[in-house]
Parts: structure tokens; sequence; C-alpha cells
RNA sequence: GCGGGCGUCGCCAAGUGGUUAAGGCAGCGGCUUGUGGCGCCGCUAUUCGGGGGUUCGACUCCCCUCGCUCGCCCCA
């Protein structure tokens, strides 16, 4: 490699590519917006202690994933992986919990130093929804059914929504025990990597990809069989109002998702076009973190969306690329002045506007015209400029000469009004 | 971190040991020194991701390295 090259897993969004991205993004703000969410901007680095402490140190993201520094003041520094615990620590630290319910969105890069493949980036991208301070079942749906909205918005199809209770900390650990006691009967059919997990984190044995592994899962105790009572009324209320709503969803005992804050409630939407990275937006109720990271006891709930994930299944006639309306063809440098003062003058009027700056043929500057998909041709020359004078000339229908127009080139107002025509 | 596939011009792509590395798109110039969409003609890789090796000779074989890609792990 002689040439520099961008890190590995980050990618540079070049123009076509940065289009789509605003074009998502705009209407993620509008669902906000309109959902009376507030936007919060979070630092990309953090202690490296608010990761740890906040996501689990047991969990693969902290304990291999982090891109982390020690900086010149000798602190351990973070670039964050997720959007959660820098969200929680902000609302802590400006003391927005004493001030009502918050309902919040963020959207930006997230890092985690991974090995890259399909809709997997070391930095990547999410655009996520947090609700502090709401405990009602009815938040728990409204939260999911502004990820689902915004996901149908776009046109996706194909998008199934599964979700399962966790049940309380105690119900957690009632059902971890359960299935250690269980699982440990079989170990013998276990592999390395579940045997390890057995140890660690055995909840994650649930979503493990092995065939085999899932066969003897079948026979495996539910978590949804431990549920006190509570979480279990709890549950079947989301359920009621999810039916309400009509949003369709599917229960999943096996979804427990990979960050230790978890409870009650956690969900995923999954599309079978993305392949092994299937989730699009995966979320959940976390109800003990704003108090672990020293905040006060506030019920929680939020989601995430992995951008990457979610552009590449948005077809490409979702797309349509912006074109210019007018084409300034040109020749001459006083000519190029002029062009240059009469495209500011259509900007400011709100025109897109393209200058040919090649100073070629204008035979050679109209097939540019014609290829840049411009509705008119504003032509600038020598004839033009001894007249003072501008030609506008349409490049649309389907005559090669629809008529000309010529107008004086100090009539703004003129001129706006044909190119308007 | 582990395993499989791949890397030839801005993009797509032929070539798989032997004289000048096809072709298409895009770009530029011309046919037409001031008027478009079609057509035709020309130009555009001293070089095959990078480095080393084998060979009389390598884009083609071997090794290393970088990157991409698919899967595992994990997650959005």
């Amino acid at each position: 490699m002689t040439n520099l090259q961008s890190l590995r897993g980050m990618i540079d969004l070049l123009p076509s590519q940065a289009e789509r991205w605003q074009k998502v993004e705009a209407l993620a703000r509008n669902h906000f917006r309109r959902a009376g969410l507030g936007e919060i901007r979070t630092p990309l680095i953090e202690h490296t202690e608010l990761f740890s402490r906040g996501i689990g140190e047991t969990t693969d993201v902290v304990g291999k994933e982090m891109y982390s520094f020690i900086d010149r003041g000798d602190r351990s520094c973070t670039l964050r992986p997720e959007g959660t615990a820098s969200v929680v620590r902000s609302v802590i630290q400006n003391g927005l919990l004493s001030q009502g319910p918050q309902r919040l969105w963020y959207m930006g890069p997230m890092f985690r130093y991974e090995r890259p493949q399909a809709g997997r980036q070391r930095q990547f991208h999410q655009i996520g929804a947090e609700f502090f301070g709401l405990s009602s079942e009815i938040s728990d749906a409204e939260i999911i059914s502004i990820a689902w909205d915004f996901l149908n918005d776009l046109g996706l199809q194909e998008l199934t929504l599964e979700i399962n209770s966790l049940g309380t900390t105690e119900d957690r650990k009632k059902y971890r025990e359960n299935l250690v006691a269980w699982l440990e009967n079989f170990s013998e059919q276990l592999d390395d990597q579940s045997l390890k997990q057995l140890k660690q984190n055995p909840l994650r044995i649930l979503d493990s990809k092995k065939a085999h592994i899932q066969e003897l899962l079948n026979g495996a105790p539910m978590i949804g069989e431990v549920l006190c009572q509570r979480s279990q009324d709890r549950f079947l209320n989301i359920q009621s109002i999810l039916n309400s709503l009509g949003i369709p969803f599917t229960i999943n005992q096996k979804l427990v998702r990979g960050l230790d804050y978890y409870c009650h409630t956690a969900f995923e939407i999954t599309s079978k076009q993305l392949g092994a990275q299937a989730t699009v937006c995966g979320g959940g109720r976390y109800d003990g973190l704003v108090e672990q990271l020293g905040g006060p006891a506030t019920p929680s709930i939020g989601w995430a969306i992995g951008l990457e994930r979610l552009l590449i299944l948005l077809s490409e006639d979702y797309f349509k690329k912006e074109v210019p309306e007018v084409y300034i063809v040109n020749k001459g440098c006083k000519a190029q002045i002029e062009a240059l003062k009469l495209a500011r003058d259509l900007r400011k009027s709100n025109f897109l506007v393209d200058i040919d700056y090649s100073g070629s043929a204008f035979s050679k500057q109209f097939k540019r015209a014609n290829r840049s998909n411009a509705s008119w041709a504003v032509v600038i020359g020598d004839q033009e400029l001894l007249q003072k004078e501008v030609r506008l000339k349409s490049l649309k229908g389907e005559t090669i000469d629809p008529g000309e127009h010529f107008v004086k080139i100090s009539d703004l107002n003129q001129i706006i009004e044909r190119l308007r025509s």
C-alpha cells in the first residue's frame, strides 16, 4: 500500500451516497418532530468507564470492541460504541430528569472494532430514540411504533418485529439459574463457544446460529415460564396495545439482546434481505441503567437503527437524483462573470443552477447541458453581451427547437418568470 | 479474533506463463470556430492493490502484506 487509505472499516460517503443519507435523515427528523421528541447531541468520546459500567463488563462490545486510548491528561477515553450510555450520562449530568419525562432522539457515528462485513463497519451510524421517566406500557408501544412507522414510511418490505420480555432483574436471575442448570445436563452436546457462554453469559446461547444448539434448545426452559405475575401482565398488555395499533409482531422467547441493561421489553426489527446482519432496529427497556450510572431511579426505554443496514434495504428507485434546473452556457471571460452573477441571482430565487466552465464550443456545452437533464439552457455569449440580453432555451420536450426567448439581462423578474413557465 | 472467496483505467470487464494488456460506460477533442438529444472518428492503464520470490520471460505460479467481500463470534 503506497498511497494513504482510510482506516479499515471506515468509509467515505461520496456525494451520490450522501444525498441518499440526507433523505433518510430528513425523514427521521420529520418523524421525530411530529412525535414531539427533542434532539440530543452528545460527544463522540467519553470516559471509558461510562461504557464499561453502562453496557456491561462481560459484553463483547466492552470486552473486545471498544476504541479506547489514553489521552494527554492520562484519562482512559473511548469512542462511543453506542448511543444510550452517553445519552443517559448527559441526561443525568444536565439535570433533565427533574424536569419531567424526556423524549429524545439522536443520530451520529458509533465505533466498534470488529471485522467489517455486509452492513457492519467500524465507524457506523445510528439513529436512536430514548424515553426517560415513562413506565407505562403505552410508552413501550409508542416508541416501538415510532420506529415501525419510520421504517414503513421508507417503503421497506419484509420487515419483522419480534418482541420478548426479559422480566425484572429477579426474573432474569431466576431464569438464568434454570437455564444453566438445564444446559449442564447436556454439556457434552455443547461446543466450546457455548460452554464459554454458559459461564459468562448463558442467555446468549439462546440466539446461537448453530443448528444443533437450536435443536437442543427446543426442550430448554423459556423465560416466559418464570416471569412473575406483574411482568407477565405487563408483557400481555403491550401485546394487546400493539394489536390495537395494527402493528404486526411475533413473540420470540429466545430474543435476549446483547447488552446487560435490558429488562422487560426487548424487541428487534429484522429484514430477510440483509443476510447475517439482519437486525435493522434493536431496543428495549432499561429501567435500572440511570440509577446504575448515578442518577435517580428512572424507567427508560429506547432503540437504535443502524443506518448502513437501512440504506442497503432501500431500493435504488427510492432515490431520484436531483438535477439542475438551469444550465448556463457561456463563452468568454466577460460572459463567464455575467454567468456567475446570474447564477447567484437565480440561486437566491431557489433555482438549481450549473455553470459550464469549459469555454468549449457551444455544441459541446449544449451536449453537456442536455446530459445534465436541466430544463433550461441560458446562453450568454458575445452577441448576447452586445445586446445586453440572455437567451433562454428550453431543453425539454420532443422537438429540438421548442423556441427561444430573449430577455434583457437586467430584467431578472422576467427571466425568472420565463424559467418558471 | 477465526474460516472461505476476491483485487486488471473513475466505473463495469476480457485476458490464466511468451511479441504493442481486448471491449463497454463515463471523460476529453473533432466531424459542426455560436447552438442540444442520434451517428461517426480520434484520445485516455509503460501497467494489472503493494512488496518479495520462481522463471530466459508473470496480470497469469509461490510467499508476505494491505484492502474488499461472505460466514462465525457479536451487534444496529
